[in-house]
DNA sequence: AGGAAGATCTACT
DNA sequence: GTAGATCTTCCTA
């Protein structure tokens, strides 16, 4: 069953640890991909979080995240494109950043993509999923409720873990990424 | 025009 | 596993 929109009009940290386990879709010409969430991060908006894309206040560069939830928000970083999940709660700023996926259906399309042959290395990473699924600056602002790319529910069962987030340089210390216990596609830490 | 950015690749210890 | 170079946009001056 596909995420509704009130799925995503919650508190980002809340959605961040649901959307684990779910399953992105993405239906291209050439066939679907198909990838289980098993890693994600929570970004705030202005004042709450010095780490967040969205911190200085309304832009053009990350307009979704303060307009409706449930859309794609798209920005590029070290040529890499990133793949961030409008979320929050009414009247709020805040988007879910994608870090790793598990690749489930179209690994042949998405190895020749990555021009990898190692399942493991092929969506582990925030710029490796979008480029295994073939997601770019057009995808920024997609309604993820729609029938291109969107998400699908699972019931699946797990342990989350809670950390500290990667790869930033202010508000380390916020405990917004969260993982799938024991899964092998979840970045390891840098 | 310059710099920073939510990272990745490759090559090593 | 850690380290360093390098990558492309957008923001700010």
């Amino acid at each position: 069953m596909k995420l509704s929109r009130e799925f995503y009009s919650r508190d980002t940290k809340k959605v961040a640890k649901e959307l684990l386990g779910k399953v992105l879709i993405h239906e291209t010409k050439e066939g679907t991909l198909k990838g289980k969430i098993v890693e994600t991060e929570a970004y705030y908006g202005k004042g709450e979080d010095p780490a967040s894309r969205a911190h200085k206040g309304k832009s053009n560069f990350c307009m979704p995240m303060f307009e409706e939830v449930g859309k794609a928000f798209v920005y590029m970083v070290h040529n890499n494109w990133l793949l961030n999940i409008v979320s929050h709660s009414k009247g709020k700023v805040g988007a879910v950043l994608i870090r790793a996926l598990e690749p489930l259906e179209g690994i042949e399309l998405m190895e020749k993509r990555r021009s990898v042959n190692n399942i493991r290395n092929l969506c582990r990473g925030p710029g490796r999923l979008t480029k295994a699924l073939g997601i770019n600056r057009s995808y920024n602002g997609v309604d993820l409720t729609g029938n291109d790319l969107f998400l699908e529910d699972s019931n699946e069962k797990f342990v989350i873990i809670k950390t500290k987030r990667i790869g930033i340089s202010k508000g380390k210390s916020k405990l917004l990424r969260f993982y799938i216990k024991d899964n092998t596609f979840v970045s390891s830490g840098r």
